[in-house]
DNA sequence: TAGTAAATGTGATTCAAATCACAATAATAG
DNA sequence: CTATTATTGTGATTTGAATCACATTTACTA
């Protein structure tokens, strides 16, 4: 797909901060690739080779644990996938797919490096998204821990409407089983449990879609339990 | 106490990328503060208006959860610590707090900017250090969940002995509260575990001492239960 | 150094959630 | 459009670990 940076309306935070002559060296560095859902982006163990940019969807991360998987989270369109890898390590520690239909800029890692080095700018905003990520994640991995299931699929519901989706319906590209490795529980849970909330009128399940019903009730379970 | 960051033979990687003059201008703008055991370097919710570097000593990372206090890290010098609420939030997300006696540096946040901006080797170092300390964030919350606690235990006795001692035998300055915090199970969970490990021979333990007996056994717990 | 508080050890009991076992749907490929 | 596979729903059973309840030891502090 031939995208020119310079005029592309899904720039990162860190790529407006370009000058025209950057962003020009960028976009010839750069390959955008349209993938469909399921499709793997990166493959944990492989080289990282480029850095990786969600320019439009969604996609899961995911690491293969010691007895499954599991899914770390959800990350929404725009948004660097696995700086943490292309800075910290040269081999992959997690794997990206793509959870519905989306558009990813491959950058050539030099390009980009070199782009580090001569605008402080962009460097100042590669640092700051980099640790929101890791803010978020210490959040994400205490609440994962200590809550119990209603209180974490609650808390997932809550993340999907506000953070991801934006929207009080949404289309859960994912299955019961993705759910549950998201939030450590078992497949069998997840299905008892937001049967459960839609009986209980919380949310509202037409075969993928969910429509949250009662937040005030969600927020409540997010907190007690 | 009056350390000069030229002559410090515990500067951070980043900081030896400085110039002479960049040097100078840090040491300038930099305090170095003793901690005891047990003292708070930095605490939650405050705001966060320096960047803190642990020069020598051990500290531990911890969150106020929603049910209990979790345990995120033990961490070795020399580290920065903070870093992703420095640049990610005006706000600590966590506390950190001394297991040991420990010299931490307070350097102005403007002078540190100012350094990131100037000196590309210096910024590159400290992404590097955010960058592997996030994936190292990912490994420990991945192995948190999924492990029982046996193996959860052995995963911190190794963790304890190969990278934040270095030796193998070590005084664990923290209590079997805090391991519980740490691997998330429950205190009495954590002695039963532990007393186990001795009897088996696996470990010593006298006092807070523990002594590493049988390694090749740590690993298969580690690996299988 | 005595006296109090903090930390640890250990059994009995309880509980949340995993696992097992299948039935029932939905999705997808040929 | 049918066959096959993937996904979801739900009860019964098991289980790892939390919780409760104390005894015991260790560490502080006055």
């Amino acid at each position: 797909m031939e995208i020119n940076c310079a005029h592309c309306e899904l720039k990162s935070p860190a790529a407006g901060k370009l000058t025209p002559q950057e962003t020009e060296k960028l976009s010839n560095n750069c390959l955008t690739v349209t993938f469909k859902k399921g499709d793997s982006i990166i493959k944990q163990g492989t080289y990282s080779t480029n850095v990786v940019y969600l320019r439009r969807g969604h996609v899961k991360i995911h690491i293969e644990g010691p007895y499954r998987v599991q899914v770390v989270r959800i990350v929404k369109s725009p948004s660097y996938l696995g700086l943490p890898t292309t800075f910290g390590d040269k081999v992959n520690h997690y794997s990206v797919s793509a959870i519905g239909e989306c558009d990813v800029c491959f950058i050539d890692i030099t390009t980009f490096r070199t782009l580090l080095t001569t605008n402080s700018d962009f460097s100042n905003q590669i640092l700051i998204e980099l640790c929101k990520g890791e803010l978020e994640l210490y959040n994400k991995c205490v609440n994962r821990t200590q809550k119990q299931i209603r209180g974490k699929l609650a808390d997932m519901l809550i993340d999907f409407t506000d953070n991801i989706f934006k929207a009080e319906s949404f289309n859960l590209n994912i299955t019961q089983e993705d759910i549950g490795n998201l939030v450590d529980a078992s497949r069998e849970s997840v299905s008892r449990v937001l049967t459960e909330f839609a009986k209980d009128g919380i949310i509202e399940i037409k075969s993928k879609r969910i429509t949250i019903r009662d937040r005030q009730m969600l927020n409540n379970i997010s907190k007690n339990g």
